[in-house]
DNA sequence: ATGCTATGTAGCATTAATGCAATATCTCAA
DNA sequence: TTGAGATATTGCATTAATGCTACATAGCAT
């Protein structure tokens, strides 16, 4: 298992894709899909294993219609907004 | 020299850093400093030449005290607020 | 003119982010 | 119970983002 995150390990990004996909009653490969990267990709952000480009990000905010800090921080983000 | 930019050449990302740096009376090297990179990282940003991680986006607009949004755009941004 | 500072350009090395395939697990509906 | 759908895990390949070094250029002050 590789564990990336960033080249600071100290501070990663987190982030509340999953509550607000399932929200949306979508699945990992209807937001990839309209995100147009791979369904493991959503995987391992929601996950938390690595953390996306700005462009994946505000890609994914824009489908999630969700504002980009609204959906990743540097800080632990609580959940329900 | 190469033109990275992002996976899909279509869509970069648009950026206000020099703009938000210079109001600020910083030079690229303080910049970098106090975001933690290379300085040849923020020209390279500011070049557009490629586009930053989530966590870079998320650190540069701490530092400029600027909303992500407001210094990252999958867009063209225009001059000035 | 000289020198200093900021910035641009060019390579090269490293690593994280992403793609992708194969297999496993888990849940839930029929 | 069986099967389908969603998610997890592993591993490998590719590429973009970043670090870093060296040299060039441009502007500005002296």
């Amino acid at each position: 298992m590789l564990f990336p995150m960033s080249r600071n390990p100290e501070e990663p990004v987190y982030n509340r894709i999953e509550e607000a996909r399932t929200a949306l009653g979508l699945t990992r490969q209807e937001l990839a899909d309209r995100v147009g990267v791979h369904y493991q990709t959503i995987g391992y952000l929601e996950r938390e294993e690595y953390s996306p480009s700005l462009v994946l990000a505000l890609r994914i905010a824009k489908a999630l219609n969700q504002e980009v800090t609204e959906l990743f921080s540097l800080t632990p983000l609580k959940k329900g907004r």
